[in-house]
DNA sequence: CATCGTAACGGCACTCAGTGCCACGAGCAA
DNA sequence: TTGCTCGTGGCACTGAGTGCCGTTACGATG
């Protein structure tokens, strides 16, 4: 945390790999500690350098900006999401592509419960980084509609399906997500969201969705009719399908 | 736009609502022309007090921050949102609410097209922008969600349901929007916005939804099964609902 | 029409985020 | 040991946003 140079022109570290990952990790503690302490806007950059042993404008060597000390690497985690959807087998469904995908998303926040709940702590007080974290949300939801629109190309709707569809799946995610935050990390987060996955893709999964081999069929009825009524209308629609 | 007044001591607009309304467009005005003639970073905003005829610290006055101007009555549009929902009729199934009220928001940006088509030619190439844009759509979503939990109070995973369905009507919503805004204001919107909810409407209306009066079962079949076998499993389903 | 009170205005000074620049010196290679 | 490299610290600068205050236009009142 504090180190004990007063008098001492200060040590030059982050010289070598080591020695940078140490400077890295002193600011983002030494940061979050005083955003915990006096509040994010409260706290100057000049004090976090200060107390992690650095200059200024060492600080902003390492960070973008003050606020890119509360997300770090989350370019980095953005490039393995797309190179896992660039990576996936197009035998699978693309709604089950998307949900482990998001699994993986989840497993980000789920392997450092400490960080991901101090920083949850802040971004629910702090406006600014609220909308910082929901432009980085955003950033997920459209690597999965632009994954999502090239499976769905030639459908009817594709785009827009892609759309809802990464929509629905980011949003479980966040619902999960939230709720194990809340739940201060106990809730069983990888079940739930499994849960929710699935109940988006029974749903979601409408008109044809495995590119040829097997298709689907969506039948959406209200029981006012009578149910004769109602096999009547579907069974028209399965003869009408090719094959 | 520019006054020609440059010896006067400057004529002090703004006392009456009315010199305050043309305060603001002034402001608001010269803050385009300059974003769209050199970049939105490269405005300082003594160039837009300057461009229209007012000090420095009245554009504050007018506008919490430069951002602020590309987005101006996004409070009151949320407000407006707010009212709507509220004083809805809970005979109404809860997505035909919501979709009603996406269309409220879309018209938002039908009724000025021009302007629309400015903030998005700008939204689209300033990050910054990009970001405060996701952020107040975000706060459509949660205004929209919290409604839906609320109306699905009670129901077997209602809070997340109400989560994916925000979510879904949003992304049609952004979808026909963005659409909109590429074919530079002439696509039907309104049109395929009625289109893309319903689709949303028939997926997600699974589950009941009325509320005790109609029920509505959704089944999903791969046609790998014969027609039969589908018909007979959704009979089943069908004589085992009650009533 | 004259006067008064209000409040928006312009301007100044200040804080702080973020950036360009440069001299310094620690660490590494020859 | 010597020289090169590159991270570092410090300085100076721009620009956003804010607090403060004297000024003054404008509406209200008599």
């Amino acid at each position: 945390m504090s180190q004990a140079a007063t008098s001492e022109p200060r040590p030059r570290a982050g010289r070598t790999p080591h020695g940078r990952r140490r400077v890295r990790s002193a600011l983002a503690l030494a940061a979050m500690d005083l955003f915990a302490a006096q509040g994010f806007e409260a706290t100057t950059v000049d004090q976090i350098a200060d107390a992690a042993g650095v200059g200024r404008r060492t600080f902003f060597r390492y960070f973008r900006s003050k606020e890119d000390v509360v997300f770090p690497g989350h370019d980095e985690q953005l490039a393995e999401v797309v190179e896992l959807l660039e990576s996936a087998d197009d035998a699978e469904q693309p709604l089950v592509v998307v949900s482990r995908t998001a699994e993986m998303v989840l497993d980000m926040y789920l392997t450092e419960p400490e960080v991901s709940l101090r920083r949850f702590a802040l971004t629910r007080q702090v406006p600014s980084l609220r909308d910082k974290e929901i432009a980085s949300i955003d950033r997920y939801q459209r690597v999965f509609a632009r994954y999502l629109r090239a499976r769905f190309a030639g459908e009817d709707n594709g785009d827009l399906r892609a759309a809802v569809v990464a929509a629905a799946i980011v949003a479980v995610h966040n619902h999960v997500l939230r709720e194990w935050l809340k739940s201060g990390g106990e809730l069983d987060a990888r079940a739930a969201l499994r849960a929710g996955t699935r109940l988006v893709q029974e749903a979601l999964s409408s008109t044809w969705d495995g590119g040829g081999e097997e298709q689907v069929v969506v039948g959406v009825v209200k029981t006012k009719a009578s149910p004769d009524a109602v096999l009547d209308q579907l069974q028209n629609a399965l003869r009408s399908l090719p094959r």
